[in-house]
DNA sequence: AACCAGGGAAGAT
DNA sequence: ATCTTCCATGGT
């Protein structure tokens, strides 16, 4: 058992961070104790639970991080994961200007969280198409209680060779429209069989790895936009096609119709290069 | 009951 | 290249 105490610089919202987090009932949040325990997996894929629990405020932002074993590595990963190492401060500086100020000091010291692994979040994109944001939690819940893992109570996401495994009925079966069931596996397979290597699209820039991931049958370019943002943590997406984003931009201006491309482009000229953070924020605006 | 949902592929122009 | 249609299913 290894414990480590971090201190990241402010302003940083950490129970902001868990009640979004707990809306996802896959997650194991306890907003009483502050704290969550993620599910990451070894190099060897063994899978190990990491606890992270705030003790601090928005403006002293303080954790205690414990664990089981690979101390050094799991640091990492929790530091990816809830962005440690970004500092807010100077997108919170940048947005004071711009049409959008008064948004970012509703959602201030809210950081970009991204998801516990790529795989995770490209599956749940493929899954989250076109569908109700409800609807959506409850297949990616059928698909992680089927197929996944639970230890010590918290849930694992399935390995790309498990579903590589599956047959398309067996998703078919858990209410999957027959098209979603063959994204879903016929991705996992190329993962599995090593056509795509996750490991790889870090180091490319987004321009690389949209083009890439977009010739895969399943993906298009919300998909991988969603994956540059939520599994990467690139800090300059605006997914102008997403329909949560246009309904929070009506709102938030007070238009009367949805906003036309052209509009989105102009208005967001401003947001640049933390065109991440609006995304983010918007959507916020309109949970 | 009709329309929508944090899209994408396949076909038509 | 760009526009239209279809896919499937629960939510409102």
């Amino acid at each position: 058992m290894w414990k480590e105490i971090v201190s990241i610089s402010p302003p940083y919202h950490f129970d902001r961070v868990l009640e979004r987090l707990s809306l996802d009932p896959l997650n194991a949040v306890s907003l009483e104790k502050r704290e969550v325990r993620l599910p990451l997996r070894n190099q060897a894929k063994k899978p190990g639970i990491v606890t992270v629990r705030a003790i601090g405020t928005a403006d002293a932002p303080e954790f205690l991080v414990s664990g089981t074993d690979d101390q050094s590595a799991m640091m990492d990963e929790v530091k990816r994961i809830f962005q440690w190492k970004e500092s807010l401060q100077p997108v919170l500086d940048h947005f004071s200007k711009t049409n959008l100020s008064q948004l970012f000091e509703e959602h201030a010291g809210t950081p970009l969280v991204l998801d516990f692994h790529l795989y995770h979040c490209l599956m749940k994109c493929i899954i989250h198409q076109q569908l109700n944001l409800s609807f959506a939690y409850t297949l990616t819940e059928r698909f992680v209680h089927a197929f996944g893992e639970q230890k010590d109570g918290v849930w694992f996401y399935p390995l790309p060779e498990t579903i590589a495994g599956l047959d398309y009925a067996d998703l078919r079966a858990l209410q999957f429209s027959m098209r979603k069931s063959e994204y879903v596996i016929d991705t996992s397979r190329m993962i599995a069989e090593g056509g795509l290597k996750l490991d790889e699209l870090g180091s490319l820039t987004d321009e690389d790895i949209m083009e890439k991931l977009v010739k895969i049958r399943g993906i298009g370019p919300w998909t991988v936009q969603n994956v540059l943002l939520f599994g990467l943590g690139r800090p300059n997406l605006f997914p102008m096609a997403d329909i949560g984003i246009q309904n929070a931009i009506k709102r938030h201006f007070g238009l009367k119709d949805k906003p036309t491309k052209e509009e989105m482009l102009e208005m967001s000229r401003e947001w640049q290069p933390y065109l991440s953070y609006a995304s983010l924020y918007l959507w916020r605006s309109i949970e």
